[in-house]
DNA sequence: CGTACATTATTGTCCTGGACAAGGGTATTC
DNA sequence: GAATACCCTTGTCCAGGACAATAATGTACG
């Protein structure tokens, strides 16, 4: 039917796509319609066949579009243009702290010695205190490699394997701590078709040290098992994590929905890259945009009389 | 535009649907074209709303789907034949080993102690073993939890968070091994579409102690990078996960696409539920249905003339 | 009696092109 | 300068048709 993983790269369908670039199928085929991009050729069967580079297009686009740019303004330019943009949009940024640091991790990981990358992390991790890696370094860590990755400078495997040691080296960090009691209790998730959970983990290695009592649910939970999860575990919060490519109407949506059915005295946060973009505001919700936000939010929930 | 999270589960659009199901938009439309099932009522703009019922009944006939059923066998019976037709599929369980452990953990896992609960599998670890907790005890845990999950008797959230507490589990185990070089160099990772990444961490744990060195990329990688990644890192062997909802064709197609695209002697292993389903033999590819064919899988490539 | 092959049934994905509502942007008013 | 009304942009949904790939079944042959 779908060869839907092409043998080398030739062409790719529309279902392979959608996974590739994040971008539905509705909206492949609509943006074909208004915009006349991307016109991928067809096949016999008269099937969308989209090339790699359209693919490489689709995927800058969407890059630009998470961070708030609207597609009719941009879908007109080069793949040169728009890395060009990306790159314009990085200059202001808002760690220039550890260029080093960046470059160094960033080397490891093309050379591909996962054993030297691993040594690096936990090495920076003992160095800097926990506080320090996860709110300065890895934030600004995960822009370079996000960046580089947009840029075509780094693989995704590259990638891939940047995020399955940095969790390792936040889990073990985390097991490092004791995990009896602790308050407040903390139910961490994140809403479904939210894949990404490394925020997660960031949050409770900033939250843990300071005696709190984080129970993570991993990514993708439906709302109403948020609700029942936080109620069996009696959680005086829920912290959700969103990263910038989560619909941001959803993500509203969704926190209304979930403080709606939540009881007041159970508080919500809401973090990650999304939450800047947040326009309108919602009550009875915590938005906390930065990490550096977190340990400030413990701190107000704490102040609160209870 | 659509609310995709609904208010308090009354009704959900097609998106949330697909989502909760698994089952494509266009999959939903067509069986209510040709079964009449689901029949969701509309809103003033027409559009499907599916009640809690439609939602239940579609996991419930999913969940069959992935063990071989087809949907025009059982779209007409009602939720609870459903059931019972997977209770009976159950019956004949491959592992009638140890009935009591999986009613301790389930009730651990009703009982919303996420810390017993982690005492608990740490504790069986412990005592049976890297090997006999992996291959027999989370097996059968596994396919216990999937059942109770199906049966309605485990909501989504307590899954979760026995999926995560298992992965910490096995993440420390893994960890506890000196991880520096070792032969084979193993890559493990999921094609794309894949998202269940506990048996990448199954298998690491069996052979991270016979002195493999596994380089895992998390799930979801692309075919061309998990090409390029097996390249870069000098890896001897490729292993990949399948769970039972993978696309037994895709897996197929990707698998001979893999093959084409490494040398010959890197090996090429694919494990998981979905393996028992395939029908075609693989030239190229070692075929790991089982667990416990992982270590034959690993003493019969060490006997390999190299 | 089993195996290889051909045929039919089932099922999922893709296509076109139309409709519309929500949110962002812009102009107007106070 | 802030609030409101309006328009434009954009994504999602719909219907119904087509077809290809799988599974199931039947048939011929060793």
């Amino acid at each position: 039917m779908t060869p839907p993983t092409d043998t080398a790269g030739l062409t790719l369908n529309i279902s392979a796509v959608e996974r590739e670039a994040g971008l539905s199928k509705d909206v492949l085929r609509m943006w074909e319609r208004r915009y006349g991009f991307p016109k991928p050729s067809r096949d016999e069967n008269g099937e969308r066949q989209y090339s790699a580079g359209e693919v490489a297009k689709l995927r800058a686009i969407k890059r630009l579009m998470d961070v708030g740019l609207r597609p009719g303004k941009i879908i007109r330019g080069t793949l040169d243009e728009l890395n060009a943009m990306a790159d314009g949009r990085i200059v202001p940024r808002r760690e220039p702290a550890a260029p080093a640091v960046e470059r160094e991790i960033l080397a490891l990981l093309t050379s591909h010695d996962a054993q030297a990358l691993q040594n690096a992390l936990a090495n920076l991790l003992m160095r800097q205190g926990v506080l320090k890696f996860v709110q300065e370094t890895l934030s600004s860590l995960n822009h370079a490699v996000g960046d580089a990755w947009m840029r075509g400078e780094l693989a995704v495997f590259e990638e891939h394997l940047y995020t399955e040691q940095v969790q390792i080296a936040l889990r073990t960090v985390i097991n490092a701590f004791p995990r009896q009691s602790g308050v407040p209790k903390v139910l961490l998730t994140t809403f479904p078709g939210e894949q990404h959970g490394m925020g997660l983990l960031m949050v409770e290695a900033l939250l843990v040290p300071e005696g709190a009592q984080c129970i993570s649910l991993g990514v993708q939970t439906p709302i109403e098992d948020i609700r029942r999860a936080a109620l069996a575990h009696e959680v005086e919060i829920v912290a959700l994590s969103f990263s910038t490519a989560f619909p941001v109407r959803q993500a509203g949506d969704g926190l209304a929905a979930l403080r709606r059915q939540l009881p007041p005295k159970i508080a919500v946060w809401a973090g990650g890259e999304l939450t800047r973009r947040v326009r309108k505001t919602l009550p009875g919700v915590t938005l906390v945009p930065d990490l550096s936000g977190t340990l400030g939010a413990l701190k107000a929930w704490r102040a609160l009389p209870k």
